[in-house]
DNA sequence: GCTTTTGTTTAGACGTATCTAAATCATGTT
DNA sequence: AACATGATTTAGATACGTCTAAACAAAAGC
């Protein structure tokens, strides 16, 4: 009954909808990669099935019982993206494909085992969060979109979201991937937002649609004397 | 136009079929699991692509493209095995099921680095020989089914073919795995083998038809001083 | 050789997943 | 308030993969 074509409409309407805002059928076509007719049938399907509550042109959202199925699925995608990584030497802007397709087809022994050898990850290589066993999530609070920090702003990177795989491997090249120190130099008021590369010392320039994929959080490691300090914030 | 399902007939055809005696429609309906009209359905397909050679009431064989095909399936299903079995801690009864599913949906560049892993392995976890990249196999011939072996033969288990989990977890529990050594004991006129094991020293008695999925070759350590000629020969 | 049995194929159906073309709804504009 | 625009849904089609029931062919039995 949940097909795989079903776990992947799941997934695009949690990425689209919002508490209030349900995901629209258009919005769903594009990301699906098809057109609004094949959707209309689909999340008719899908609120028959109890998926997600729809009523005809107002969109669609997941119930309790689809968000538990899209969770399922990110799960297992985030957790096949980091194995991938770290067992069989792929780099952070190839996993996606392969996951894609793989994540539909993991029996629960094999999620527990992959969860076990890397050891109950919390992230997948993008930073993104992986929901445990159970289905909980827990987005990081403390970090903030790239384009949105001030200029002198110093950070550190903790997340690269939904960015493509061109995108991900320029970033590589230009030094950057989780953990690494940004200092942003300038922010240009034609969406352009230009970091200086704290290992490379290079500059790097983003437009505003790029850097506002890219998270960070304030830089890791207080100096040694300050550690007490930040602990007792 | 290869799809899973087709690829699963592939496989099926591939072990049912016979240098000249191809495999017929109800066979192949068994082996699927599925009614003989849809394997009709199904053949009808294939040849219109090229996969079998068909023909009404004569059963199927596969054209080359066909035979590839299966090879690349089998290639897949085998390699995958055997990482579950090294990599994630399965055992040789677990791996089938899994990989029944998963082998159908690897990129070339996965099997790659899972056959590049494993060290470019020449079998499975039941001792079944893995195609290469290049889709060659080589069966081994100086094997031979335990079922035809005469009283007294004493020889190493070197596969364990199209078996059960439940055969194949009752085997492992008998100390029987690839490599342990037997000796034919008794092979009684009602269709039962008895044989002892080696490293236990217990007697095991299996039916014929077990037996005959049980491949052994000679001993594998001629003495240290015997090892020469044995090479020689 | 005719007949029965057995295996195979055809006919007609259904669910999934998609499309194009046409009809319909919702909304913002005049 | 009527209209034009754009998004959405319905209608009707196709491919895959499966089924049941009915028609048919081949082999075996007499
Ligand atoms: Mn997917
Ligand atoms: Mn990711
Ligand atoms: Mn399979
Ligand atoms: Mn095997």
């Amino acid at each position: 009954m949940v097909t795989p074509k079903v776990e992947d409409y799941l997934k695009s309407i949690y990425r689209l909808q919002d508490r209030d805002t349900p995901a629209m059928t258009a919005e769903v076509a594009a990301a699906m990669g098809v057109k609004p007719p094949t959707v209309t049938a689909m999340l008719q399907r899908m609120a028959d099935d109890g998926l997600v509550h729809y009523q005809r042109y107002q969109g669609a959202q997941l119930t309790d019982r689809g968000e538990k199925g899209a969770l399922k699925v990110l799960r297992n995608h985030r957790l096949l993206e980091l194995f991938l990584t770290e067992e069989l030497g792929y780099d952070w802007a190839e996993v996606h494909d392969e996951a894609d397709v793989l994540e539909h087809h993991l029996s629960e022994t094999l999620v527990e085992r992959i969860e076990a050898l890397l050891g109950s990850p919390a992230v997948d290589p993008h930073g993104e969060p992986i929901p445990t066993a159970d289905l909980e999530i827990r987005e990081c609070e403390t970090q903030q979109s790239l384009a949105k920090c001030q200029e002198g702003t110093v950070a550190v990177v903790s997340e690269v979201r939904e960015s493509s795989a061109d995108v991900l491997s320029y970033l590589a090249k230009a030094g950057i991937s989780l953990g690494t120190e940004l200092e942003v130099v300038e922010t240009a008021p034609f969406g352009m937002i230009t970091c200086k590369v704290r290992t490379t010392e290079k500059p790097l320039s983003l437009p505003t649609d790029v850097a506002a994929e890219i998270y960070v959080s304030r830089p890791a490691e207080p100096a040694e004397n300050e550690r007490r300090e930040y602990n007792e914030a």
